[in-house]
DNA sequence: ACGTTGTAGTTAGGCAGCTAATTACTGGCG
DNA sequence: CGCCAGTAATTAGCTGCCTAACTACAACGT
């Protein structure tokens, strides 16, 4: 599977550099660096997360919803689920469908809102969640195992305000 | 300001706390908010990025394949793309798919070996990337722009770091 | 020469994300 | 009271990504 290819998705400044310069443009090729890589790691790190989940029959995406639902108190309805997971409703039905069919979930109706709905978090749901809580943390803390404690402070810091950067791009 | 959004997902450390605590493990709430916020920042650009190039008639796949093949002189083999763009030949065969019939790339079959196909960038492709290269990278570079050229430096060695972190995990 | 093994590309089927359109219901307003 | 605008959830259809299976060809080994 091509992994131990040299040029496995690793961008580099040469390219930036090399693009930049073939359109004649004004830009800092470190700049254009920093945004590919992050966008790369990020990439790298939700595929080696997509393995992990895989392996207890779950995704990302359903994960993520199991975790906000019992956050929450074991139930919620799509709307605000979609919210705190920022995805759109569509998705948070696909995912609840999957979430369903293998009873980690259930649906009712709400009783305040005729047009509501309520995802409930079943034993099972909770269970799975339990399940694959150690492996899941101690993955995660690993990824950030090679900084030390004030790295990841300032790792911290910088992934904000290029968040807060992003953030501006897309409200204009 | 990002806080009142109820959409605006930032993961945040009280969150990594509360479940850490539920299950009862000995993880640093800290080195996991690291992680998770990678990946929320890292499909935040991601998506930032899409947005952007579909005003141009393009997703991030597809323009990253004109991008490297116009890097590598106009021709390369679906599996070098494969390689090079960090995805399966399958993918490959669906982005050139739909670059083809926009016209934006052509397929010819290889005069060296028989299995083998060539892609090649068109006129209109290269045109393409003409039009969308100085707003996609000052864009990219407005990413960074609240960081100091010292702190982006910096961010590249974390980044990497953290990256090779991600790479152990999936090699086991 | 011929069969085995490996590689290139495509196809088929699945999941997750999106938008747009649909259906059902709420709630305000004339 | 009834109509209408807005909201909740779903559905349909697109893209991009994956794996697995398939076809066609290449490169060897005897």
């Amino acid at each position: 599977m091509a992994q131990d290819e040299p040029g496995s998705e690793a961008p580099t400044l040469d390219q930036a550099r090399r693009q930049i310069e073939h359109y004649g443009l004004e830009v800092d090729p470190q700049a254009v660096l920093v945004a590919v890589r992050l966008m790369s790691a990020g990439a790298r790190l939700g595929q080696a997360a997509e393995v992990h989940f895989s392996r207890f029959g779950l995704s990302a995406g359903r994960y993520r919803l199991l975790a906000d639902l019992e956050d929450c108190g074991g139930e919620k309805s799509p709307s605000r689920l979609a919210a705190s997971l920022g995805v759109s409703r569509a998705t948070v039905t696909g995912l609840v469908d999957g979430l369903e069919r293998e009873g980690l979930v259930a649906r009712r109706a709400s009783a305040e809102d005729g047009r509501a709905a309520v995802v409930i978090l079943t034993a099972r749901g909770a269970q799975r969640l339990r399940d694959m809580a150690p492996e899941h943390f101690e993955r995660l803390q690993a990824v950030v195992g090679a900084l030390t404690v004030a790295e990841r402070g300032v790792f911290l810091d910088l992934l904000g305000r290029v968040v807060q950067g992003v953030g501006a791009l897309t409200e204009e």
